[in-house]
DNA sequence: GATAATCTTTAGCATATTAGTCAACTTTTT
DNA sequence: AAAAAGTTGACTAATATGCTAAAGATTATC
């Protein structure tokens, strides 16, 4: 049930520039999240074809938000770099995997309601969520039967 | 996000145990639930390990449950056979893994609320919550801010 | 007690993924 | 022109995953 370093680190970057109006360069970015300048240029390039971010190359060029963070959903970005939220082909909506069981398969049920509660937090919070540190605890939380 | 054929294969191992009351031999099992016989020797063995099922050999061997339905926590089985729940080790309670970031780190809180999610949800269901296919969709679901 | 079914255990392998490096190249600014 | 910075792609090393092979140990039944 992990999450990669790939999407950890992209949204370590976003973090970092939705703190800054400016552009910074890939340089600063990897000073300030601790990710090896190589392999965030991969991601940023990434991030880039996305629409996410947007560059501006030669003498002080660097990165900076191409979206506002409210319009940035973690989900999202987390799908596209690093694939599906689901933890079964077989409940998958973007990348759906039939399953030879799946008719009576006790266990669909299951990974659906973890695939929807994943799902459901990670559509709902954006880069501006992030930002303003505005992650809590749902109220009524998770009750099974 | 993924879950692993390893825990995948387990549960369903365990589901069909449960149907039955009577000791089912690996090969049957292998049928039943499309995993490959050796992989699925391997997988029982660490089960019984465990102390979820137990074996008995000779002729009318095979496998049967140990614990009754209602004592196999879902959650357990998964973390014993592929590790942490947890999204990121900085949030981890079985395997915490520290990060350099982590005092001010924005992204802590979102992993923390799924970490939190998945774990309810799944140490709250039972092996016997399966098999009466009595997942659902909580209440007052998932709710930000 | 032989034998056949079954469990037990170890070793190994192929593939995929992940994480990261390196180096050459292009563009832009000064 | 030169320097700074992004762009690109190839390449590598480590690890995890899914699975196979095979030899050995145990036990029920005849």
């Amino acid at each position: 049930m992990k999450v990669s370093t790939r999407g950890e680190y992209a949204l370590r970057a976003l973090i970092l520039l939705g703190q800054h109006p400016n552009v910074i360069p890939i340089a600063e970015i990897s000073e300030k999240t601790l990710v090896p300048v190589n392999y965030l240029e991969q991601i940023l390039l990434q991030l880039k074809h996305l629409g996410y971010v947007k560059s501006k190359r030669g003498i002080r060029g660097g990165y900076i938000l191409r979206k506002s963070p409210e319009q940035i959903v973690i989900g999202q970005v987390i799908r596209q770099l690093e694939g599906p939220l689901a933890p079964m082909g077989c409940v998958s909506v973007t990348a759906y995997d039939p399953c030879p069981l799946e008719e009576k398969c006790l266990l669909k049920p299951l990974w659906t309601l973890i695939r929807d509660t994943v799902s459901q937090l990670l559509e709902n919070t954006t880069l501006n969520d992030l930002l303003e540190d505005q992650i809590s605890i749902p109220e009524g939380s998770m009750k099974l039967k």
